[in-house]
DNA sequence: GTATTTTTGTCAAATACTGACAAGTCAAAT
DNA sequence: ATTTGACTTGTCAGTATTTGACAAAAATAC
């Protein structure tokens, strides 16, 4: 159990039997755009969340961190990071929900 | 010691003497759009690092630790995660990284 | 072979981000 | 009270990035 959101959205696609097409259109989008998303050349937008666990009847918050992972694990792709960053990471995440909790917006 | 790449920012400017003026004429941006990164308002771009890091004298590695992991929390903060998806995120970059290493490629 | 499905290239429109400028507040000095 | 300097905020045009759509190519199935 590891795959790209896209690997996900694929896998789940075709153990359904469903074309691009026809996935695409419960989506609102075109089948090229999914096929760049199921090959991570695309991202899902989030607002399609939805219509994407009602078609697969998922619970969505699991998709959500399904998504969400996917999106973390790109910044720390990217930027390349050691563990030590992460852990910095971590630390300022904590720093900013205290601060925020605090003052109430969402500046950071 | 926890603070974000702003205040961190603010903090060198300020035990330096600076004005926001003068170190932003060092970084080559307004006065104003420093002073909007030190709050918080606006994204210290990338390729300003070595510049920061020369006037204050910074090893860039630890520099780019302070400002990589930022990123990362205000994506974790953003997409208010729980531990189980950063855990599913740092498998996801372990993934990534063994498929990309194969095939060579940057797509996800 | 043709038909269907999937992938790729390209483009304009939409979106988000950046730096600059002007105008604002505030505190300290005179 | 006015001026000065430091900082903050609002706005805006220019830039960069992302998006969805269409056409066409490639791969797969029949």
């Amino acid at each position: 159990m590891n795959e790209s959101f896209g690997e996900y959205i694929k896998r789940l696609r075709t153990n359904k039997g469903f074309t691009l097409t026809q996935l695409a259109a419960k989506l609102g989008i075109d089948s090229a755009n999914l096929s760049k998303i199921e090959n991570g050349k695309r991202e899902f937008d989030e607002k399609r969340l939805n219509k994407l666990a009602k078609t697969f009847s998922l619970n969505i918050e699991e998709l959500k961190e399904e998504f969400f992972s996917e999106k973390i694990a790109k910044k720390i792709y990217e930027t390349n990071c050691s563990v030590k960053t992460l852990i910095l990471a971590e630390e300022k995440v904590k720093y900013m929900k205290a601060k925020n909790i605090k003052q109430g917006n969402l500046n950071f």
